[in-house]
RNA sequence: GUGAUCGUAGCUCAUCGGGUAGAGCACCGGAUUGUGGCUCCGGAGGUGGUGGGUUCGAGACCCAUCGGUCACCCCA
């Protein structure tokens, strides 16, 4: 028979990684939730229309991206690409944002890309979403919260912030049109890419990674000079906040966003340390988003991080989760020791739930027992022979300190091993 | 979607067209019949990703396919 397989670009996170990630989740959770944000969980399947409508038609998420498949009864059904689309659904149908809002969720996305470094077909994102407020405090409370989450996570040091201001929805055209008008002149001689964006997406050209074309932005229009009067105040003030608040970033009037969503604010986290997929958070504002999805018109500014690439980061910088080791491994010689050892394994869970205790199964010769007993990483080894199980006592031997065994009473044991934890 | 590169034991890798495919680590057992780590000895573990082709002979060469990795496009 074939091996099955997982489904390309979706891996399993194996006991080896689970660690790290209920680690970087605990953390993430922890923050938010001190900042007022309350959890909300959303189906990771919506109706199509949903992402094809707020990411935007002609965007490379809906135009090639999508798990896009019929359901039993005819209605298109997708994967969710990310998280925005689906919580602001949420909101406005269970009229969460007639007051303003903050909210976080946590799960996989899926896009159809080909799998390389930090990108992966499902993927963890953890996004959080401010409704309700239009001044630019929210923004800057956002920032300045994944900024402290890079802080508490120790790589401060390897992401850098960039900043933009992309304006109105009108600003935006006003400017598309001068871009296009300019860009055209030399249609003939921008990459492959950049001439096809001219028609679809003109923006994207902004950042694109060719020198020649670059060249050619060199003297176009800037997005900045038509800003409209309110974007520019708000794109004013937000900086303002993030320095009263010390938090560091780079303008980057070139920085525009791949979802068509956005308006004024829109930033990245980005870091040099994985490759090609430096992004590691990115958001923005998205004032017309509610409305345009059948809500009463209310503004909206959030973010989301990957957490694959979180982790990598983390790797890179040699950032580990703290590891517990177990504080004793039972081990039980023959049939009465065996039984001595999983009675008294149980006692001890009962008045020490608080500590990692292990229990050999499966027998094996003393040998055996002792050698998993070291592997499991126990500071000691709990024993039952046949002795201990007659004289209802149990023998402890220290596996990483040079200290004798000793045996005692069962009844004792419990106190003992509290004991010899506060001294680990 | 495009390109490059790689698939041999659980893991890391040898073998580079010629006899029953090897090593280290990990696993199991023994030396030590109630004591782990160090050492020594032994054992188990493979349809060489899969399917075709070339050849007297293929793990090795060719094609296809699946998968990994990295990059492009794009994005978290």
């Amino acid at each position: 028979m074939k091996t099955l397989q997982a489904i390309r670009g979706m891996p399993d996170t194996l006991p080896v990684d689970t660690g790290s990630w209920q680690w970087l989740e605990r953390k993430v959770q922890d923050l938010v939730q001190s900042y007022g944000y309350q959890e909300i969980r959303m189906p990771i399947l919506e109706s199509t229309h949903l992402f094809a409508r707020s990411i935007g038609e002609v965007t490379d998420i809906v135009e090639k991206e999508m798990y896009t498949f019929a359901d039993r009864n005819g209605d298109s059904l997708t994967l969710r690409p990310e998280g925005t689309a689906g919580c602001v659904r949420a909101a406005v149908q269970h009229n969460l944002i007639s007051t303003p809002q903050r909210l976080w969720y946590r799960g996989p996305m899926f896009r159809h890309e080909r799998p390389q470094k930090g990108r992966l077909r499902q993927f963890q994102q953890i996004g959080l979403e401010a409704f309700g407020v239009a001044t630019p405090d929210a923004d800057a409370e956002l920032i300045a919260l994944s900024a402290r989450l890079w802080r508490d996570l120790g790589v401060a040091d390897a992401v850098q912030l960039q900043l933009n201001s992309i304006g109105s929805l009108e600003a935006r055209a006003a400017y598309k049109a001068a871009l296009v008008d300019y860009l055209s002149a030399f249609k003939g001689e921008l990459d492959e890419d950049s001439q096809r964006r001219l028609e679809t997406n003109p923006l994207r050209i902004l950042d694109s990674k060719h020198a020649r074309t670059q060249e050619f932005l060199t003297n176009a229009p800037n997005l900045h000079d038509f800003l409209d009067e309110e974007s520019v105040n708000d794109f004013a003030r937000l900086k303002a906040y993030l320095d009263g608040a010390k938090v560091a970033y780079t303008v980057n009037p070139r920085l525009v966003r791949g979802l068509d969503y956005y308006n004024k604010t829109v930033f990245e986290w980005v870091t040099t340390e994985l490759g090609a997929q430096g992004t590691i958070c990115a958001g923005g504002r998205y004032d017309g988003l509610v409305a345009q999805l059948g809500g009463k018109p209310t503004p909206g500014v959030g973010f989301a991080m990957g957490l694959e690439r979180i982790l990598l980061l983390l790797g890179a910088q040699g950032i580990e989760a703290p590891s517990t080791l177990p504080l004793a491994f039972g081990v039980g010689v023959g049939e009465a020791g065996e039984r001595a050892c999983f009675a008294g394994i149980e006692a001890l869970r009962s008045s020490l739930p608080q500590f990692d205790i292990r229990l050999n199964t499966g027998a094996g010769s003393f040998k055996a027992q002792m050698k998993r007993a070291d592997k499991s990483g126990a500071k000691v080894a709990l024993i039952w022979g046949e002795t201990e199980a007659q004289n209802n006592t149990v023998t402890l031997k220290f596996l990483r300190d040079d200290e004798p065994q000793i045996t005692l009473a069962n009844s004792l044991l419990a106190q003992e091993l509290e004991r010899i934890s506060n001294t680990m």
